[in-house]
DNA sequence: CTATATAATTCAAACCTTGAATTATCCGGA
DNA sequence: TCCGGATAATTCAAGGTTTGAATTATATAG
């Protein structure tokens, strides 16, 4: 029974015809997933695929139960009625859990996109600790878990956005030097306090899947940079389409970017890193917003240093004329090694986007000015605080559809 | 007939059997390619193909001529002896073209990588003015078509190895700012100077294949930074195995990060590039070599400004250890930025790797030390001057196995 | 009630690889 | 000289896949 073969991804590896079947039934429902029901025509005239090609792919997806036939909308045309086509899997669902710093979030989804559960469990509990914190996204996971049992849905993935750079294993463990967890075996530790977490699991940064989040709200774009700040500041790479992961699963930190040669040393170890200059910290501080930060905590004390900075009130705007052009400078610096097209700014920076912009533009002003290179655009994130678990969803749908047939055993 | 049919290259696209033929053929060529002559069950046992239709791909290679069986070995083994299979191809060429200061190379090769012609001519023409480079190219060129036309070969495929970035149309157009060339239509110039250029021409940056062939010489590696200093300073990057244009093909400059916030301007009109503080100019004439410069150019002065390092003569020795800070720190963000297990240092850097290492190694001492990340290594290039041609070669040549039997149309 | 138009299906044909069986070729020993 | 063993290469039926034309299905319009 070939199909099952297993393949050494590095090298090219050799095709035969049910590659040839896996890969156009993924085409067909992800044709779904993107643009709603649709007939098998619509299907083929989109796809590239034959009527006839549809058709056989289409009844294999239906026998799955990935596809069902769904009610024939009132029509206007001349001829046989469409049949639409939609996804089905009403027993599959896929889930995210994203822990922030003041709740974590479980997001239950239907392959197609639509949401089934949103859960955001407030929690006081602090990040360092990562025993209490596992006990916070277990006790989400559970009631997600418990839900989707009610619903009588099989989580076919679990996705869980870490808010920090994810180690060399990227499915295992979560290496955080910010809040100094050194390596904590998430998934482990999970299973050892919920039952019924599925097999597949998967551990992402929160910026790296916001990033693909950003990027599919801006059709075309295929480099792109994504930057935010609220709790520290990080960032995520987009190249040639693809997330960049790096070697070793740390692309992206630019919250460490060493921008201040002889600035002050970092926790990290380095001098001058981004965050010592316009971190969140430095920045509240700076403003004389340290009251604020322990009253209301972080979100809400950004919240304010944006609006006063947006009023132009003085001493913000002094602290924030300072930040941005240090912000500024680690993008150029960034838009040197990659020439993104788009770069996106994400957390309150997304607020302050038109200001870093300005900062953007006069940094950049002369590099190639001529050239082509100075079409870089620097915008806001459209996606708030939703994009993290947007772009999860999406590349946990994007999986699903993958091999749509092989997920069903 | 199917098989020729256009798809859109950014969505995912359907497949077919001829899809599945196409990548099979490509298998087995690019198999005889990295492994020399080889008999159609190691090409099986090598691939994950089956024997049977090892058979079937390799009839279909040499009735199209792209392969042919070679002299049977003597053998050792007991069974029937080995038949192997060998790249024919032998009216084929590829010709890379290169362009340096001091003369331009013509390297002419099989499709197997057998050099058949290599032409170095010097020329003491001005890199600043577009038509006499031109002219001196066209010579070039001229001769290695002659010489393939006697061999009875045809040019496939010619790659033409820049000096610079190229810039966002990958083939047609040279920007290059450092020498303010603006942008000069290389292929069209040459096509209107010499006869018989073949269809496909690419036009590449050095550093880009470069950094492609010292990827080859370390297996394994996926991500990969490539820094290289000689006429002025320029980068390429590979991420996930595959190099990085960026949105407007000027990915990788490092030259010009702009490393020295209060440094002084740049040709380029930012502050403090890179090569303000650490390109060839800067550092020779830092080291009172301005003569040197002037009288042996620029390849050799840098030679003799290394051996003085290298031996410890003060004043050299006193002006790197302030650049390779400088380089250093330059990689680092590069490092954060992008996480490369791999930075490659190729021109005359390659012969102080190791001081740039150690300065890099203290650069990064404190950054997520006990993380992966720091599992980054710092080497010298291996290939010398002859990694862009090379890359460039190995490039045709992928490009040329990834359809062996429609480029025989 | 008929003509028309569009959607979906069907089916022979062509293409691919698989996997087992078969043939080819050489080595070593009796 | 002859024969068994071993390995290489080929052959061939079988089972996938898509294609493309022909066919069937189902609506609307007049």
């Amino acid at each position: 029974m070939p199909g099952g073969k297993r393949r050494d991804p590095g090298s090219a590896s050799s095709l035969v015809s049910a590659d040839v079947r896996a890969h156009n039934l993924g085409i067909v429902a992800r044709y779904l997933a993107e643009n709603g029901p649709s007939s098998r025509s619509q299907i083929a005239e989109g796809s590239g695929l034959t009527r006839g090609a549809v058709t056989v792919l289409a009844s294999s997806l239906i026998e799955a139960a990935v596809v069902r036939e769904a009610q024939p909308k009132y029509k206007a045309g001349k001829g046989r009625p469409i049949v639409p086509l939609e996804l089905a899997s009403d027993d599959v669902a896929l889930l995210v859990l994203q822990l922030d710093a003041d709740k974590a979030t479980a997001l239950l989804s239907s392959v197609a996109g639509d949401v089934l559960l949103r859960i955001a469990e407030p929690h006081g509990r602090p990040m360092g600790r990562p025993e209490m914190i596992l006990d916070v996204l277990a006790a989400t996971l559970g009631r997600a878990l418990e839900a989707s049992r009610e619903m009588g849905r099989r989580v076919a993935e679990l996705t869980i956005v870490a808010f920090a750079p994810v180690g060399g294993d990227p499915v295992e463990v979560l290496a955080d030097t910010d809040l100094g967890w050194g390596r904590v075996d998430v998934v482990g530790g999970l299973r050892s306090r919920v039952a019924g977490i599925p097999e597949v699991v998967r551990l992402v940064g929160d910026v790296h899947v916001a990033a693909v989040a950003e990027q599919g709200f801006n059709p075309g774009i295929q480099d792109l940079c994504y930057v935010k700040s609220n709790s520290g500041i990080g960032g995520a790479l987009i190249v040639d389409g693809k997330l960049v992961h790096g070697g070793f699963g740390l692309a992206g930190a630019l919250g460490h970017l060493p921008v201040q040669p002889d600035g002050c040393e970092c926790e990290c170890g380095q001098i001058g890193c981004l965050v010592t200059v316009a971190g969140p910290d430095a920045v509240l501080i700076a403003a004389g917003m340290g009251e604020e930060l322990h009253r209301d905590g972080l979100t809400s004390a950004l919240a304010e240093f944006s609006r006063r900075v947006l009023v132009g009130e003085p001493v913000a705007t002094a602290v924030w004329d300072d930040a941005r052009v240090w912000i500024a400078r680690s993008l150029q610096l960034v838009a040197v090694t990659l020439d993104p097209q788009l770069i996106v700014l994400g957390g309150y920076w997304s607020l302050l986007s038109e200001s870093i912009g300005q900062s953007f533009a006069e940094q950049r002003k002369g590099f190639f000015a001529a050239g082509a290179g100075s079409a870089v655009r620097v915008v806001p994130g459209r996606l708030g605080d939703d994009a993290a678990l947007l772009g999860a969803l999406w590349q946990a749908r994007d999986r699903y559809f993958a091999g749509p047939l092989e997920m069903k055993t």
